[in-house]
DNA sequence: GCCAACGTTGGC
DNA sequence: GCCAACGTTGGC
């Protein structure tokens, strides 16, 4: 782990939980990823604090919303348990856990969020995982010079 | 609602 | 350990 504080994009549906919830709740389990790759990120190399863009993908139109940080070590995702979560995974057991997620803090909500066809009309972005096609992990590293471009595009 | 681009599963 | 089949994500 590095105690320099690092960047994320963390995506969600806004159907089924959106920055307003964030924002109402303050702080949040981020439950539900069932991605090798993205918990990885959860358990090897995010730590208390490290920055975080929230975007909304499957809305119309998808893109950044706000800033949250995060706000917990990683533990076990209790919903895969769950046997009536829609997150329930039958190999994740209380002895070994599969899944792991950390909790999410609500920071900033923007005036207006900066769209996904806007952030694809910046070469300073790229190189950015998200503007990329076929970009599916729902948790992504974030350079910190594209961190600070969006931070200093967006209106608060 | 379509479907491209993945990621996972399971037979072999 | 390969890879076809299947399931999911998520933009459009």
């Amino acid at each position: 782990m590095s105690n320099k504080t690092q960047f994320w994009l963390m995506k969600t549906e806004p159907t089924t939980y959106s920055i307003d919830n964030l924002e109402k709740d303050g702080s949040t389990h981020w439950e539900g990823i069932r991605n090798y790759q993205a918990r990885n990120f959860m358990t090897h190399s995010m730590n208390v604090g490290d920055k975080v863009l929230i975007y909304h993908s499957n809305s119309k139109p998808p893109g950044i919303v706000g800033l949250a940080s995060i706000d917990s070590e990683p533990y076990p995702d209790h919903f895969a348990w769950d046997k009536k979560s829609d997150y329930f995974d039958k190999k994740s057991t209380k002895s070994a856990p599969r899944w792991y997620m950390v909790d999410v803090a609500f920071e900033t909500k923007f005036n207006t969020m900066i769209p996904l066809d806007e952030l694809k009309s910046y070469p300073e972005l790229l190189d950015m995982m998200v503007v990329k096609k076929g970009m599916r992990l729902s948790i992504q590293p974030v350079k910190q010079e594209h961190y600070t471009f969006i931070t200093s595009l967006a209106e608060y």
